[in-house]
DNA sequence: AAGTGGTCTAGACCACTAC
DNA sequence: TAGTGGTCTAGACCACTTA
């Protein structure tokens, strides 16, 4: 494997932003793959030719963006989607009255399909590039209450399915880590009213056109490329969709 | 005026965090007021009797949560809500084909109410409490498509009346800061579906009972007290509600 | 030219984890 | 005890703004 230890791709001017983008392409050709320690701050000041305050800096901002986390005394880790931990952070459905549950999660369809004109272009990919496409139905408290539509670029995902999805262990995200090396850091969600299809309408036991919330959803990845499209439908009559502007989510 | 220099009151542990505390006592008792420039890097680590690195550490955690500016050259501002920097923090509605507009405010309503219990709640105030309650139509490309109802605490707002509020310059949140002194630093919003009242459904230009994206909106001050409660009715017809996780946010 | 914040250094010392 | 990250220091030098 051939380490990255030039820095002239983006230069953005300074010393520290030159080491992240370093040890963002590490990271995106797999050099420290998701949940393993990476070299302590002492080797990567040397590897770089900086000092350990500018490493730190460095590292310092991609804690902030998620992508690595610190354990004093065990060193620096790329950052690893669990259930136990990261889960809430995408996953933003509430009871009304403030408790948070982990969803109970169905796979109702899986298949492959075409991209659509508007899913290629949230995508970022051709019209009519393949896709895996599938449909998990989300029970909280023992009632589905959100069914997600799925969309990911067969390019990005080879050789996934049906079982193989179904027997994962963890999250989805935790998943696309570890079967396939995506690292998503980030999304960028779109809510507005829409109305239940009618094959939804039964799943959700709501009537047939009724009301839901709609969630549009990409999910970029540290390389802040596109990597998956979603489309979620919310039954909204007990849960509310939390949007918190604050690293404390104020605990009503 | 008494400078706030001990800081024994949050120990937290660290020299940074102390310092920071202690700067956000001085702002809240005003010592540094909203757009003012506070004193240099140098003069503050002397005052705090920490390294100018500490202090810089200090400064840091506040500027990425908006609550200060650095400007090279110029020096360090107290940040102040402006139409034409943070209003998009906090107005998120944009139309589907992802171009933001400023919204035409009209207040179309004033008056002076007691708290019920579910608001007094979410304020952290008695029930029954004072409150100056208020109603705004915005509209986006000169159809009204959303509206906020707007209660505040009279004992954070004293002597705030309908015409001073009408003839106020530039936000509502930078009104809060010039008038009485409140730095919105934060919101904690919850989303649903909802239902126009009648009043509302004739304003909005929909049937009545028509199904609307819901928003309720608690708005934190610096010190972390609730200042603002906010119910928003929206028609998202043409319109999404956008909820990113990630700082660049990302033009579809 | 003087003053501000922005970057970078080289090292000390502390706190935590593992063995 | 050895190795890790966490904090803090004291100062150099750069880039920007105003006068």
């Amino acid at each position: 494997m051939s380490t990255v230890t030039a820095m002239p791709t983006s230069p953005g001017g300074t010393r520290y932003k030159e080491v992240k983008e370093a040890m963002l392409a590490a990271l995106t050709v797999q050099e420290w793959k998701g949940g393993e320690v990476i070299p302590s701050e002492k080797k990567l000041a040397e590897r770089f030719g900086v000092s350990i305050g500018t490493l730190r800096k460095a590292i310092d901002e991609l804690c902030a963006e998620n992508i690595l986390i610190r354990h004093q005394g065990l060193g620096t880790f790329v950052a690893m989607h669990r259930r136990d931990r990261h889960f809430f952070r995408y996953f933003r459905v509430t009871r009304r009255d403030g408790e948070r549950t982990y969803p109970v999660v169905t796979l109702i369809d899986f298949r492959r399909v075409k991209a659509s004109p508007a899913i290629a272009a949230r995508l970022g990919i051709d019209d009519g590039a393949r896709l895996y496409s599938f449909v998990n139905a989300l029970a909280l408290h023992e009632k589905v209450i959100m069914i997600d539509h799925i969309m990911l670029p067969e390019t990005l995902f080879p050789g996934l399915t049906e079982s193989t999805l179904r027997s994962r262990q963890d999250t989805l995200y935790n998943f696309y880590q570890d079967a396939f090396g995506i690292n998503v850091a980030g999304t960028d969600e779109r809510l507005r009213v829409g109305r239940v299809s009618e094959s939804e309408s039964a799943i959700l036991q709501l009537d047939a056109g009724s009301a839901v919330m709609e969630v549009e959803r990409v999910a970029y990845s540290i390389n802040q490329k596109p990597v998956e499209y979603r489309l979620t439908h919310i039954n909204t009559e007990e849960y509310d969709f939390v949007a918190s502007t604050m690293k404390n989510g104020a605990v009503t």
